[in-house]
DNA sequence: CTATTTGTGGGTAAAAGTGGCAAAAAGTGT
DNA sequence: ACACTTTTTGCCACTTTTACCCACAAATAG
């Protein structure tokens, strides 16, 4: 569904053009409705279709209420999701509350990620890929810390 | 259901405006009846459409007497509950008594929780937010500590 | 070089939130 | 029981924010 990287800029009502070669597929999929927030593990936001984020919200929403983890995830992940949808000229508003949390200013870069995509700063966008491209190529290299489901992953 | 979160201003007279966009939804699921209180793990209220409030209520019901952790449950949280309305302008009246588990305030947030919502001191919301972004981005990163319920949710 | 498509910016209209005011209801005391 | 005080609730108007739309600029393809 989506893949690669595009650099696009933030205008200064803090809204974002979606590429192009996306936005046939948007309205298919979800009617142009989107859920944005951000991303627990990494200093980036994720945007989703709607339906495919139902699915997590509904997964997480399962969870039992003691798991702390669990209650944390709801709580700041969905808590702090929104709708969005594409206006008429392909754009999405970015809220202001999130642009925070991802460092977002003008200098953007776009990821696919199969079923949904993650918005990043440019830098640190540069700064994640850089430093993890280091640090992961060793652990690759490494059966031992690696989960099953990876070391068995055929390519 | 519930997701994203809102800043609000409470009125003088202790009232709060539901966001326009849950407004048809509360009509609907619960004829504009909720029910709100303490939250016990972390200082905010909650607020449920009745019939989501009714289960968790048997459940609590259903524990055994001897289970001292949910005595205190239903004592301190069911009992301190109060059934709300919303009112013709789309607001609810926080009870005074509340107000002060929360540290309630003028600002105040709320937050989408799938299934109800939970109402925040801006302050608490912020400091709350900042603290657990930190201690649980590492959390996540270590499969050790977590649940299997957790872990099996793939995202 | 021109035409079409994509990206960007800004202005305007509509809607949502907020605060104040007034009417009604409840409570209190004589 | 009536009148006065106090609290609560509903209503309205103002202000701010958001979203929609249109026009221009840039880039790309023919």
């Amino acid at each position: 569904m989506f893949r690669g990287s595009d650099p696009i800029n933030m205008d200064t009502k803090g809204r974002m053009a979606i590429p192009t070669r996306y936005r046939a597929l948007l309205g298919e999929a979800c009617a142009n409705k989107l859920v944005i927030t951000i991303d627990m593990k990494s200093p980036c936001l994720t945007l989703s279709p709607l339906p495919e984020w139902k699915k997590f919200e509904d997964k997480v929403a399962a969870l039992p209420a003691m798991d702390e983890l669990g209650e944390m995830l709801s709580r700041f992940v969905v808590g702090q999701a929104k709708d969005l949808m594409v206006d008429s000229s392909g754009r999405i508003l970015i809220p202001p509350e999130l642009r925070g949390y991802a460092n977002l200013d003008k200098k953007l870069v776009l990821v696919g990620r199969t079923q949904r995509l993650e918005i990043w700063s440019q830098e640190n966008w540069d700064r994640e890929r850089d430093r993890s491209q280091d640090t992961y190529r060793g652990m690759l290299l490494d059966k031992e810390n690696m989960s099953d489901a990876l070391k068995n992953l055929s390519w």
